[in-house]
DNA sequence: TTTAGCACTCAGGTAATATGAGTGCTAAAC
DNA sequence: GTTTAGCACTCATATTACCTGAGTGCTAAA
């Protein structure tokens, strides 16, 4: 059972202006705006269709409608025209994104913040390795007497360095024994088979030697950690603030704390479905509690071999969906390309 | 000219009971509370005279009394008592900054959380390098065919690496001179000193060879220009939202934009009397806008050899300095300490 | 110098009332 | 069958008037 075309019309002026304005939407409104033709009595009766269909709701009897998670979906998934981006947010976002010489962890954030800018809602950042990483070489430089940096690189090219001091001081020789035993059992292995390996090793050791080992790999250990972390990150909460659902402050507050990561719920995409590469989750759909009334746009991006992001928007079920899916997507491709995957060029905006 | 002992007894009770129910302060409430037992009606006169002499301040005529700048600022010099801290939150404080095998960063960031759990205000801190610094030493170590990691230590024992692909591959000797040329001209410079060098061997150097110099110089420059800018960091934000003078979101928008670095205004600590390393700014005393109507409680410590930290708590004027200035002082204490400062033993809370 | 007493002020709460946008329903028109 | 004009009804919100009470300053007596 499909929607008649002018329930959609209806439908979809309902959920526009509302975006737009915050205020439940009456039959009058709609009239003017979907270019109908029809009396407000019509519409009337067609709304009154649309709630019976779950569509719309009323906050109360002699009140406007606003749209239902439902309806949302519906014009998320069917009525929503798709929008272009401006030149100038093209270009701001690929200024963005086009600074060489910066750590992931930066580009992303950065990232963070020029999307949030653009799209006036908060926006949270999660990257995480993919699958099993490992180490893929050691190398250790002595500097001075009684230190050296070990310099450990991951086979996803990530290379991490940590200064470790040595109270008895170490000779060079020490040193490239010391090299020569985590090339050689330590390289290729997953944080869990270090561990074991470590273990292992610990009867069958000399005790000095095995302790300079175990600094070394649990250093080690903690990178591939770092790694496969999920490390999510916001950029721009107080837009929050802008919006009139949140005006009281006890709405405001919990969605704040969960997102500046002061709560200890468990962090965003519990469904993330890897099919699709954007994904949108209206109110009620949203797991967490703390979402409840709140909606989220997100989209993954590839970063290197092994690694995935996610970046999404985060904002009132009444959010500007067009808008936000417009940018965030070509947000994504950016990302997934400047990661150096090749994918088609994405569709410039006319002058 | 100085108070007399009752006028003082009376600004600190008015001090301390607007401190604590944020609601201008009447006579009755000073009588009961500052056990002077004098009448309401003496107490009027005093506090009239009290806000003659600009240290209270009356909403409108049938108010009760609402401390000025100038009254807080009294309070903390004077009369305000030093709090001591319980023994679960020496705990806690502990515990937080006694993870090892941290990096800097992530220590300080978790130092800001902590601080504002334990305080319930915004934190902010700031790291930054005291003066100079340079490299103190490169190394480079060879990755497959056509790329190396380069590895810069500073003289203020800082690692940073960099993988840096070359599309043409790189021989092992040719490395060498490369490593060669950087520990013989680049090492003890500052960021300008291998900007000029750099720019002198431009002419007198072969292309291809300068452009690899230059790749490495370059990411050395940006690891300096990372030490010696302004790390700006906050915790807890949402704590602002707690307090009744940021119930309207028009107060509070503003001071959190600023705080979460989505304002572009500069950052805090245009002053901090180095003298003391404790620096209390009341509302109108901070030159920023931002934080006209705003209260801010700053600490300053020691990290390592050659940089300096501020961790710094923000709040409405009407701030609990009393038990801020505490937790403070014992943070930046225990910060101190903890990076190497050998300092006498904090008093610890009794049972 | 302190205190009791008293008239005065004024922000904030409560209740009463008005407004108007929007509805559903009915009956006539198309 | 569909559409529309008309109308009575609903109810959130704005407006207004009023009341309350905490707190004040001042005066005159202790």
């Amino acid at each position: 059972m499909t929607l008649t075309d002018r329930k959609k019309r209806i439908l979809r002026a309902v959920v526009e202006t509302y975006i737009a304005t915050a205020e439940p939407v009456g039959s009058k409104a709609v009239a003017e705006l979907a270019g109908l033709d029809v009396s407000t009595a019509t519409i009337r009766n067609e709304m009154a269709d649309l709630t019976e269909l779950g569509y719309l709701e009323q906050p109360h009897t002699s009140a406007g409608r606003v749209p239902s998670a439902a309806g949302y979906r519906l014009y998320v998934n069917e009525l929503m025209d798709r929008q272009q981006l401006t030149i100038q947010e093209t270009q701001r976002i690929n200024e963005a994104l086009n600074l060489k010489m910066e750590e992931l962890d930066r580009v992303i954030d950065r990232a963070g913040k020029v999307l949030s800018q653009i799209s006036d809602y908060p926006v949270f950042t999660m990257a995480a390795a993919k699958e099993r990483i490992t180490v893929k070489r050691f190398d250790l430089l002595m500097v001075e007497d009684n230190a050296f940096i070990a310099v450990v690189m991951t086979d996803n090219s990530v290379v991490k360095n940590k200064l470790i001091r040595i109270p008895g001081g170490l000779s060079d020789p020490q040193l490239q024994m010391l090299s020569a035993v985590l090339n050689s059992s330590f390289v290729g292995l997953s944080r869990e088979e270090m561990e074991e390996n470590l273990d292992k090793m610990e009867t069958r050791t000399a005790p000095g030697a095995f302790e300079l080992i175990s600094l070394v790999v649990e250093f080690a250990m903690e990178v591939l950690a770092g790694q496969s972390e999920q490390k999510f990150r916001t950029a721009g909460i107080t837009h929050l603030l802008e919006h009139p659902e949140y005006r009281s402050l006890d709405k405001a507050k919990p969605l704040m704390a969960y997102l500046s990561e002061e709560s200890d719920a468990p962090r965003l995409p519990a469904t993330l479905d890897t099919g699709k590469n954007m994904n949108i989750l209206i109110g009620p759909e949203n797991v967490n509690d703390a979402l409840k009334d709140t909606s989220v746009v997100m989209a993954s991006y590839d970063i290197g071999d092994n690694m995935r992001g996610v970046i999404g928007v985060v904002g009132p079920t009444r959010m500007d969906y067009a808008k936000v899916t417009a940018r965030l997507s070509y947000f994504a491709d950016s990302l997934t390309r400047m990661f150096g995957k090749e994918l088609p060029p994405p569709e410039e905006p006319e002058e």
